[in-house]
DNA sequence: CAGTGGTCTAGACCACTGA
DNA sequence: CAGTGGTCTAGACCACTGA
């Protein structure tokens, strides 16, 4: 009853795309008829297809029209949250025991640590989370100290970094790595696996602006833990 | 000199949150202060906020203001696209060769394959491909005959069926999952690893409208390739 | 209850580009 | 060169919600 105009022809529209009605390369209506057949005015027709536009779900031409779009294989969102909200929202307890706690300046021959500190400080954590109890993914991170400087005496013995992280110092770009790798003696022993067994890697680098945050990398039990992206077309 | 108004606008803001400069948490100018600020009406003021608001940006919130976000970790924009197309956009030449087909009813008792055809036919192909001559990827896939006709006379020897697909029977929703394996012999010997060695495996399944259209799995050789996910807060 | 964003209108002028 | 989308205005009324 109440859905505003705009939204109610984007999900119109959306719907008879998804639905297959309206097959890639057809032709929209011209927004003129679009305002007729929904009694609006024209900028209320164009908020709609801007936002079906900017979704990929249909392009846009000058003297031709609007078409339905031919989709991309790329461009998928994938879902990769903070470790403990993730199991939460599976259903498990999540925990984290810190295995080790290192402050000291970046070793200046080692590439990653000095690209993320220069010549500061980092602080070196190593970890597992938990599943229920259970150990389900090894991580390995290094802090770049001057962009987080109150992680110093932070209590990481049970918070896990990265959602202390997230709590005191937001970023503003990421990258992500995903990769494979069979698990090593000491990683087999931690994540009780068995030497060989195939992992999941995860590698991320976060930035603050211009700065660096900090650089992770966890392993997962693979027969424990995959990764689903969705392809979301209809934006939020 | 050209830009558009409300394009100008955003572009602004947004550096000035990627550099951090405007913090999460802050909040930015009302309306119509940035109407002055920007000598432009409200409604362009609104367009150029709205973007930046579906992009995850800022939050609005009524009667308080507009506020900048604080990241979420989750929602990072993967690339998957067409296999052949990447291995031309990282410069390399691509290659696929298909190893067996088979075109017969769905088997019921399997649980993939009816859940895809029904009690209809399936597609059933193997193939390999190659980045400039070398294996890079095992591919399994089965096609809902019902949903792509044509592809019973395809020439699938040589254009990987993938592309084929993409071509004539554009998906509109798909699901990806991401996991970890070893080398089984006939892998291993396929795309000539060891015994053991770490895969990626990519699973994707893809619909168009209601109707299922094809399920497929990839194994990568772990060491020669892997996935990048960036975060791109800045939308298109 | 007042301030903020959310939506909408009825126009206007323009840029692009395919027929 | 005419049809289409892209942008913009100057207003208006409303819904929500925090002070």
């Amino acid at each position: 009853m109440s859905a505003p105009i705009h939204q109610r022809i984007r999900l119109d529209i959306e719907a008879r795309i998804l639905s297959g009605t309206l097959a890639p390369g057809d032709r929209l209506p011209i927004e003129s008829e679009l305002c007729l057949s929904y009694g609006c005015s024209r900028m209320t027709v164009s908020k709609a297809l801007s936002a079906l536009s900017a979704a990929g779900l249909i392009e846009r031409r000058k003297k031709a029209g609007s078409f339905v779009a031919r989709p991309r294989v790329h461009s998928m969102v994938l879902d990769v949250p903070d470790l403990p909200a993730e199991i939460r929202a599976r259903g498990g307890v999540p925990g984290f025991r810190l295995l080790s706690r290192e402050l000291r300046p970046a070793r200046p021959d080692d590439r990653e640590e000095s690209d993320l500190a220069g010549a500061g400080e980092v602080l070196v954590l190593h970890g597992v989370h938990s599943c229920d109890g259970w150990p389900i993914a090894y991580e390995e991170r290094a802090v770049n100290v001057a962009a987080a400087a109150p992680i110093r005496d932070a209590d990481l013995s049970e918070t896990a970094p990265g959602t202390w992280l997230l709590d005191h110092v937001p970023w503003t770009a990421a990258e992500t790595r995903i990769s494979a790798a069979i698990a090593s003696g000491p990683l087999a022993a931690t994540l009780q696996l068995r030497i060989g067994a195939p992992c999941l890697v995860i590698e991320r680098r976060t930035w603050r602006g211009a700065e660096r945050i900090t650089n992770v990398r966890q392993h997962f039990d693979a027969e424990a833990y995959d990764l689903v992206a969705r392809f979301a077309p209809s934006g939020r």
